[in-house]
DNA sequence: CTCCTTGCAAATTGTTTGCATACCT
DNA sequence: AGGTATGCAAACAATTTGCAAGGAG
């Protein structure tokens, strides 16, 4: 019923800007769920959304992701790999805080996502002290991981 | 002074690794300095340094960006504009830890730099739980500024 | 004199767009 | 029916690469 939960959040939401509710988004947003913690780039979900149904199109697999990202139900990163990812991040039905943080190996490439929240004063603090309103945030650490650390001569 | 201290700083790493000191790398990294406030493209700063000298090419600049950026000698940012960016930041004779933050603006793009550094405990924190070695951070908080907060109805 | 580096152009890669057709509502 | 979405291919834009010629050590 989580599942069915940002599926019905997205119909909801598609119904009130009057778009459609088309198999292709539906799927979409299902591959996005059912690999929730990995990063993925548009071609990892065509590729997964084409098992089953072989006939969609990149594009749209793209403006899906956009719309998706709009209506707040993925989350966006960049990995400094070239390309955008996407993932669902614990969305509890509407709130949409995106409180999770990457550490990002320099060796390996290896991500490692780190869930933590200590931001929010910091939010509030720059509201305060320059009048942005903050929706959101991204936190990348870069470094060494473990395993690379472990390798080192 | 500080001038001179960065492009020694270049040079002495350029022959550390056996690399030469060549007029387009000296050039590349007093347009960045110059501009050390700014997060300029490689576009940016091919345009600037053909001022001066007309005959280097796009590639040149992309290849010494990224050796900078290598050599800790300059940040790298991305604004999810679609290209990569590049700065200096206020480095420390040596000591290369880039603090400052920005906030990205989701209606017009404007970016606010924000200097600020409560992450060195995070920092201790995660390298402590996880035994990633953290060399640098890179923080961004989405939202609205105050101008077009000002704008809206 | 020997590599490293450069400039140029061509090649790549991720992403977007135009358009006729297919599909929700 | 009527407008939105889709798939395909072509268009784009940022960045990279191959290579012959030039330049630093």
């Amino acid at each position: 019923m989580e599942q069915k939960k940002t599926e019905e959040l997205l119909k909801e939401r598609l119904k009130e800007k009057g778009l459609k509710v088309t198999h292709q988004r539906l799927l979409v947003l299902s591959v996005l769920e059912q690999n929730s913690g990995r990063h993925m780039t548009a071609e990892d979900v065509y590729a997964l959304v084409s098992q089953d149904y072989p006939e969609i199109g990149l594009a749209t697999v793209y403006r899906t992701l956009q719309l998706l990202y709009e209506m707040q139900l993925a989350d966006r990163i960049s990995l400094d790999d070239g390309c955008v990812r996407y993932e669902i991040g614990h969305l509890f039905a509407g709130e949409s805080k995106h409180n999770h943080h990457h550490l990002i190996c320099r060796r390996c490439g290896a991500v490692i996502p780190f869930g933590d929240d200590l931001l929010d004063d910091l939010e509030h603090h720059i509201e305060k002290a320059t009048g942005f309103h903050v929706l959101d945030h991204e936190l990348k650490f870069y470094g060494i991981c473990k395993q690379c650390l472990g390798k080192e001569k």
